[in-house]
DNA sequence: ACACTCCAAGAAATCGGTTTCGTCAATAGT
DNA sequence: ACTATTGACGAAACCGATTTCTTGGAGTGT
């Protein structure tokens, strides 16, 4: 690879000429044609590599996602990018498979290669982030709270429980049962909070939520099918479900599917997108969450920061927007 | 951030000393101990550009692929990362939306940054590698042929086509149609030639292929969506189809359900996984592509080249596992 | 006891850019 | 006409590792 001093060289100046070419400074006409004619004599490409450990940043952003397979983050990864890539910025992506030794890993490894910064949704509350503050390298929240003091984009999860609990009301159901993720993960336990509440009010048990109506299963698809398959073999089965996330809502479907069961006649709201559903897309109500904004968000706001934005760190809450979905016949 | 000349100059030695009890060269056990208890004290991390500058190479392997969002592609994303992991390497993702233009950006970074190699899904036949060939980093081809003499995994697209439309067949289905994405594209062309050979021999028409009954689309849901519509219309409409990929199955199988058809009724085959089917995974027949194999595959051939290995360019092409749909019980 | 080998470890070069510093010439000001 | 100012541009330092070269001291053989 041809490197400034070839160029320098060849066109009969010094690197240091090349260099101010390169990155506009002041130089003389003659002297500039001179260089872009070398530079492009040469397929010249500069080393970033080098570039950097002079200037001790990279126009790179680590994105840190839990799970790449999983349509929601790829949508927020999507938001990322398209604001990353218009600052002249490239992304790279990281799945931590919800593992805080591999997040550690990852962010060591976005603060030794110099990346200009961090975005993270967080596999705990207590990642380590020191070295990159420390360095002063912005690192922005995503989807998930952390105990840090630093940007972060959240959405409003209690309230997205409640559209989707009150929206199968709304329609006409009555035993609206939830199937959540495990305990102890905020995102989940807001949503089910939002569907407790939106249950003692209008459900059939005068304040009372029948425990029976919220399963706690794996947030993956496996786990709603369980969770739905129980449902299913209760005494009084539910004749609604919201799922506080997408997966599990696929893997529910799916039981409901094989039981013979298709939508309007059993409700079914959930909590994120179904972007491959294989059902019309409004049999079912969607309380969409924004993913791709809380990307560009995310993205915004670390760019900012990184511009030298020195505000105190803020907190952007996003909501999500609900579509509802076909209501049952019989109850018209 | 700590540096290796500040660690020397806690532990009492030199530089180049610290630099060798990193990298495991010979030093006297005491000199090992006073410098890692340097290093841990300062809480040093190497500077992973600096090495690199030094190296040549680092430990970052970028892999290029059309859409983050197509699960297809985020399961091969998975096998590289699964396995570059396991080596010691990282991956670096990158969208190319299929764009010539940012595919050539990135290849350029990944040159620029002295990436170890690359995986590479191309979004044309003659992208511009020699950048990263001149300088003898690895490129590796997955999904998709290119024109060029490098490394390649792909799928035997001809005969996971095959294997939809004889599925069909076999299930009792007779006047089976073909959804395909648009001209010129070699992994849906072959697929639907598939269909077509299998169609001419056992279909209704005597050899003969209704051309009514092969719609050629956009490859993403919307594409399906219109493609099974189109089908619908005809005055003598099919029974089943096959569509060549994922995306356009969801689109055909939203169109269906939304008709109020379920699949054993209509039959339904899908080169491509549908992971997030919300139909019961067995009611369509399904050719698995080995997405995430594909990725291990092929991360593993760079890894070797990267490792050394200067043996000729080799094809390596790995096979669908079809998954046989529920067969409609009126034909039984 | 002396020459020779071997090995640990420091000094310095290196990777390829950017940037500071200093020089020299051209222009402006009085 | 002579000094002050400005601007282009080369020389050299710098970023932080790795590696070659070199040196000095310990160990070995006769």
């Amino acid at each position: 690879m041809a490197t400034i001093y070839e160029v320098a060289a060849l066109a009969g100046v010094s690197p240091a000429t090349v260099s101010r070419v390169l990155n506009g400074a002041a130089v003389s006409p003659e002297k500039v044609r001179l260089v872009r004619d070398a530079a492009e004599q040469l397929n010249f490409t500069p080393n970033r590599t080098a570039r950097r450990l002079r200037n001790q940043t990279s126009e790179l952003i680590a994105l840190l996602i839990p799970d790449v397979e999983n349509p929601f983050f790829t949508a927020l990864a999507r938001g990322v990018e398209d604001r990353a890539q218009s600052a002249g910025f490239s992304v790279v992506l990281c799945n931590t498979d919800d593992d805080p030794a591999k997040e550690t890993r990852y962010l060591d490894i976005a603060n030794s290669e110099n990346m200009a910064g961090v975005i993270l949704a967080p596999s705990s509350e207590d990642g380590d982030i020191r070295h990159l503050t420390d360095r002063n390298r912005p690192v922005v929240a995503v989807d998930r709270n952390t105990g840090l003091n630093i940007d972060s984009v959240m959405v409003d999860n209690r309230a997205a429980g409640i559209a989707a609990t009150s929206a199968l009301f709304d329609a006409g159901y009555s035993r609206v049962a939830c199937i959540a993720g495990p305990l102890g993960l905020e995102w989940t336990e807001e949503r089910s909070l939002g569907w407790r509440q939106v249950v003692s009010r209008r459900g059939d048990g005068d304040g009372v939520v029948r425990p029976e109506y919220i399963q706690h299963a794996n947030y993956r698809v496996d786990g709603g099918r369980a969770a739905m398959a129980a449902l299913l073999a209760l005494d009084n089965p539910p004749d609604a479900v919201v799922t506080t996330n997408n997966l599990m809502g696929v893997g529910a479907l799916q039981v409901l599917s094989e039981a013979g069961i298709t939508p309007p006649e059993f409700g079914v709201a959930v909590v994120g997108d179904l972007p491959f559903s294989t059902l019309s897309p409004d049999a079912i109500t969607q309380v969409h969450l924004p993913a791709r904004h809380l990307g560009t968000t995310a993205a915004n706001m670390l760019l900012e920061r990184i511009a030298g934005d020195t505000q105190p760190a803020r907190t952007v809450v996003l909501r999500a927007a609900l579509t509802q979905g076909a209501t049952p016949a019989v109850r018209r």
